[in-house]
DNA sequence: GATGAATGAGATTTCATTCAT
DNA sequence: GATGAATGAAATCTCATTCAT
């Protein structure tokens, strides 16, 4: 998006990066039942054949996408702060990232219910998730230390809780702050 | 299912019923990118263009799994008693039908997803859901008006969260179960 | 079309000529590309199967098309009267027929074409056509005798143009009555 | 047609009037009835999955048939020389045309009778007989201006009969010549 | 005679992928 | 790396016809 640009469309790893974007693109406006390499392709502004070159499969795009779209997703790492801060802090920004970009919940949730048959794409996004499900437990850990959880709320399920509502809140993203919040309200007590 | 069975296949509605049940099953097992008339028609024992006697076209016989589906769900209408019966009553029902029937969240998931791009499933599915979605405000109204909601809990986002934390929970079965627990808890104060 | 009429659809015969001419106008409106038993059938108000009970095969009823489709037409018998008339009074008859019934010369030149690739279909339309070509031949025969020919018109000739004109003219029915007094006042000298 | 040819089947615009010559012939042969995507794709000898890197539907692929067929027919201009020479020439090329090919007139029948329901080639054929009738009025009126037209006959009617007469007769090959001869004798006084 | 269900052959079209240039 | 042509498998849908009721 930078530099090689003499006049031609440019080559090398940013037509690998402008190929994932326009797959994640795609999948969001038409899910996995409308995803053709030729429109990737088009996008991009390349034959759909030379897609091939980059990517061997449908497969190898589709895993990249996975790659980008979790990525971007559960990596909001809280900043220093006290524990309930952090908590806030974490559970504001996910409130932020699902109005700002509502497409990012859609291709999750194209991805999540593929990962189902498709255990490749499992593995990926079971690693990632296990990721933000770890920071989450430590956040909530750390709160309950702090004496800062509703009474009876177990860290780990209170994780849970939290995974399970974001992933649902995306299905109406008009209510997802409102949810968000009470969600914040609800188990935190100071 | 009652008679007329003489070692021949059964026609009729009860071939009807059959279809939408062997879409919803393909649904469940390969979701929507490979639900095929073929598999629908095979899994009954018909040929693959029978099926269009019942069904003149693909989208008619997944209107009818949405239908299916979708009845099944929301219509757990929770029986008298207390305000706060009843309400605990309801998520114990969500509890036991995700644990019981985790296919069925599958199925509404595949729905939910392609409805975004169908405006044919939206109106049903929105549909259903809006009854779903009253009868849970009207739940925890009744609790409210008893007191037996948690401090500060508007009755209209709880009932989002309900949603949401089901629609999400439903990726998930194993956490499911203490998911929605929590939620009771932390939702309902008596 | 008059009698037998019990407040249920009529069936044996009048079924029969109802099958054929609905064939006959499906065949007008659409041709033989679009010609399907199920329309037919519909047209006269019964199911799709029950047309084989009087056609045996779809080939049964347009051959029974046919039959009824070139006897309207060829069989203008001019009346008595001198050469001159009769010949003038059957070009004017077909200029009449071109233009009150275009759809006729649609259907008979659907069954032209197609009579090409069925020699069944041939064999008709050929008996049909020939029994008009014989009387054309003897109107102009007798006119060429009575010295009313244009000079050197050849009779069977001009037999055969006549013909070749009424097919083609059909192409273009705003053109076909001018044409067919052209040909009249070419071939008639008197 | 002319070079790049080893062994291998020629790629490249080849293909495509391969293509367009080869659907001409299947509906020379079976009409449009049994035009099949198979069947010219096999004449060509490519994958019938492959003809549509070419055609992308079966309709454009019938336009460009349209096209090479239409184009052929009148075409035919007249040289040099007097009206009456022009006129008799160019009614002798279309003799010539219906004997020598008359596999173009079936083609041209077909697309005839397909043009009442298709409005594209509709107007496709109606361009291209606008020319010819054009082309035969002036044909007409140069040689009616020069005295040379059968008397009372009205350049434009004349034009519309030399039409209907050749549509009309291809019908019946063995008769084509004489009728258009019939119709020389008769229109030219000279 | 009429009906509804079923069949099976077949037609168009789509699409990931491959290959030679 | 890119391209255009070709492939082959598969999917939906159509339709004349048959069969049991």
């Amino acid at each position: 998006m930078t530099a090689t640009r003499r006049g031609r469309p440019p080559a090398g790893p940013e037509r690998w990066n402008a190929l994932v974007q326009a797959a994640y693109e795609c999948l969001a406006e038409g899910g996995f039942e409308r995803l053709r390499m030729r429109d990737v392709a088009a996008r991009v502004g390349i034959d759909h054949s030379s897609i091939h070159h980059h990517f061997p499969t449908k497969q190898d795009l589709v895993v990249a996408v996975v790659d980008h779209a979790t990525r971007q997703f559960w990596s909001t790492t809280p900043p220093d702060g006290g524990p309930v801060e952090r908590l806030r802090h974490h559970l504001a920004t996910l409130r932020q990232k699902i109005s700002d970009e509502p497409e990012l919940h859609i291709v999750l949730r194209e991805l999540d219910l593929r990962a189902r048959r498709d255990p490749e794409l499992r593995e990926i996004i079971a690693g990632r998730e296990e990721g933000w499900r770890n920071s989450l437990r430590t956040l909530l850990t750390d709160a309950a230390a702090a004496g800062a959880l509703a009474a009876g709320v177990d860290p780990a399920t209170g994780a849970e809780l939290v995974i399970a509502t974001v992933k649902g809140a995306s299905l109406a993203a008009e209510h997802a702050g409102d949810v968000l919040e009470l969600l914040d309200h609800l188990l935190i007590r100071a």
